[in-house]
DNA sequence: AACGCTATTCTTAGATT
DNA sequence: CAATCTAAGAATAGCGT
């Protein structure tokens, strides 16, 4: 036996055409991400959360310390002082308008990123400069796009923060009319509870002992 | 120089002492984990949402192919029970609020597509040292897109000042008349589930290494 | 404090069982 | 199909800039 394996090989960065190798490669990959967010909360003391639906549309979820205190923590954006339905209701609700926000402040970081890398493209065409000196007006052209996109998308996120405080504060006004009957949904649930988790390929912790390490399928009791 | 660097040093996995150090891993880390996360997404077209506290209590969030609308569906579930009137309010009106989502979504897609597309073109300007005539459709390219992608921006902000406005009016009248309103624009698309082709041309490795996807946002309250 | 480097560890694609 | 094995590719700790 001369060759055993021909060891990892490079993979193009798209979709698995196989349908096979696509199925045991999204487990191993999923493994290996809640192995990376354990590690990252253990290192650096992170709270994490993760959710993925597979392409089968199963549901896997990791958190740390506990998935749904993050989520409530990241949705009402703060304090997730108390637990009560209302309030839980309440800030998904709000959660709507605030996803707004949050993702024009998502596209301006993209942005910003996306403005470093064409400065640097600059920068390269400098060094290189006679070469492809048809190209320099492109690029700069470019560049000067992506600003104006820029400082569009800083006036349309003024915009909507704008009207956002508007809908919130008549929604505080009544949000106590609104709420008054709170239904005390949830409670039950679970379905297929296939709390499959993560084997996690042994080696190494993650044994999910530590502390909590909730691996579970949600469904979440909002 | 004999030593440049001593490499890779294997670390205990343990709350890292050093604040510093812990600092600066906490960053690779979470750009690891991020990228970990878009190579999940698009090698096995799974729906990923990630929420990161860092240590100093800072958020940052990953999703694709829009994080809310994966949290949203974790969330939510399927909470279909009961069907009160303030549950129908605030399904009419999350249904306006997810429209917005869409177009933002869109749009954040686009810009994803403009970074890959500039990635592309730096690693080919690196490759190709003395060909750049391959670049230059790329440029060209490139600078289409941005063309729609301004007009799309501008289209957006149109559309979010509209629905914001159409949203007022709709609370307002709620509060008013409380199920006054009728639903007028129920329809709603729920989950956008249109997982990208990922096109990608000439795929390639897509190794977005310099500021890869973090898509932190410093707390977005309003 | 963000970036580049390099040696080393870690991850994982493909094959095998 | 799940577990294991192998070696090539990726990620990254510790430094330097």
């Amino acid at each position: 036996m001369a060759r055993k394996s021909k060891g990892r090989q490079k993979i193009e960065m798209t979709r698995m055409s196989k349908e096979s190798n696509l199925l045991v490669t999204f487990s191993k990959r999923r493994s290996g991400l809640f192995k990376k967010a354990y590690e990252l909360h253990t290192l650096c003391g992170a709270e994490i959360a993760i959710i993925v639906f597979s392409p089968g549309k199963k549901v896997f979820s990791y958190g740390h310390p506990c998935l749904y205190s993050i989520i409530d923590r990241f949705v009402t954006g703060k304090s997730s002082s108390s637990s009560s339905s209302a309030q839980l209701v309440e800030a998904h609700r709000s959660a709507s308008i605030r996803e707004l926000n949050m993702q024009l402040t998502e596209m301006l970081n993209q942005l910003e990123a996306e403005r470093k890398r064409g400065e640097e493209l600059a920068k390269h065409r400098k060094a290189s400069q006679g070469k492809c000196w048809w190209e320099a007006p492109v690029s700069e052209l470019g560049l000067q796009e992506l600003e104006q996109l820029k400082v569009a998308v800083e006036n349309l996120k003024k915009n909507v923060v704008k009207q956002a405080e508007k809908l919130m504060a008549v929604e505080a006004s009544n949000t106590a009319a609104f709420l008054g009957a709170s239904s005390s949904m949830g409670g039950g649930h679970v379905g297929p509870s296939n709390i499959d988790a993560t084997k996690v390929p042994h080696g190494l912790g993650l044994s999910m002992t530590p502390h909590g390490f909730t691996m579970g399928y949600g469904r979440g009791f909002f």
